[in-house]
DNA sequence: AAAGAACCAATTGGATACAATCGGGGAATG
DNA sequence: CATTCCCCGATTGTATCCAATTGGTTCTTT
């Protein structure tokens, strides 16, 4: 059984109170407070906030401290702009390296998005549909790319959760999903990122509505 | 005058440790030994490595470690196909904004770094050559993008300096330089962004003779 | 009263000390 | 001889403590 770093505990909590607007856009990240809060000293929340300033979540001034980055809409669009330029790329070269097996591996992974869209916890939800959408990435064997490609989702994760509460969201995105394996199977590139596109395109929308309030 | 952090020092003594070799790829970076060689404590280092593994420099292993990552020839053309799409997009976007102004001051740039050929000092160059390419991409107005590219920069910063260290490259380097301030002056995009493709094709080949020691 | 200097509280930056974990080497076992 | 288990040293992970820096406040000066 492994048993996690202080680090990485706080690292995903942090993510979350950033995400969940505990901790408001533009406000200092006070170190001690939070560090008592969440019962660690502040050595591996400092490293934790290195993390997420890597990922542009948090902005760092030295000697000031660490500062929520806020996340307008603009840095939304800017965001979901370059994840249609890399995922794009990651699919064109994955679809045609993709086994059977693979497809069948993806095809699973719909089937548990569907699975956890039943039972509504909306962070399995979000993390099955990040398996899906994953493992047709992963096939790219570009290791690079997968990895930006998903610091990007990270830097959004939050927002998306948000799109994932809805029913009938789930509805279509389950269906654009079955598209997309269709798609595979027949290892046709051009739909397959057409359909992505489309469900970037629905996601961005709805967490845009959210973001301006 | 503004005093940097260990963590900042420390940041960019690894990276040229990394980048020259001294440390070496698939190497564990052994904290205790390489602080008290840099005069600090681990706790900047770490956070330092921290920063270095988010740019994929470094693998951590919870418990065991960081290690240096090996940058392998795949690795190389995989950054530098990411590259290639990021870079089109910032220029696509950039240039079409850019005011007279803004190409003086890119054209400054790139006499800045013939200037600096002439002396001959390579990390004079590079820093010269950063500033002339990210003047360009700062135009586009999409700081996510541009920090992407930078941090794809920085991964294989150490291998480029190779690529400055021939003269008859810098030669090639200023020429294609003035050409690319010519079609900025026209705000030529697809002539902008041909040059800068050529312009990183040299450069992966001359870096990838390197790697493949 | 406005401008500047000098202090001070709050907060971060870093060093040291201690706890937890891992991998390897050797003993025990088949 | 191969294999498993266990222990231990090396190394990392975290807490605590102290130093350094910042921004704001107050006091002084003109």
């Amino acid at each position: 059984m492994s048993t996690l770093t202080a680090q990485e505990q706080v690292l995903r909590e942090v993510r979350n109170q950033i995400a969940s607007g505990v901790l408001k856009a533009g406000q200092q990240v006070k170190q001690d407070t939070l560090a008592t809060e969440l019962g660690v000293s502040r050595v591996p929340l400092r490293e934790a906030l290195k993390v997420l300033e890597g990922e542009g979540q948090v902005v760092y001034h030295p000697h000031r401290g660490y500062f929520v980055a806020d996340l307008s809409v603009s840095d939304l669009v800017e965001v979901y702009r370059i994840r249609a330029l890399l995922e794009e790329e990651a699919l064109t070269v994955a679809i045609p390296m993709m086994t059977d097996e693979d497809v069948d591996f993806i095809e699973e992974m719909s089937n548990d998005v569907r699975i956890a869209s039943v039972s509504g916890d909306v962070s399995a939800i979000t993390a099955a549909n990040r398996r899906f959408h994953f493992a047709m990435f992963e096939c790219s064997n570009m290791p690079r790319l997968v990895r930006i490609i998903r610091t990007l989702w990270d830097s959004t994760d939050a927002y998306r959760s948000v799109y994932m509460s809805s029913t009938i969201n789930l509805e279509h995105m389950n269906d654009e999903h079955a598209q997309m394996v269709a798609a595979l199977r027949q290892r046709d590139v051009e739909t397959s990122i057409r359909l992505q596109a489309t469900h970037r395109e629905n996601s961005v929308m709805a967490v845009s509505k959210v973001i301006s309030r």
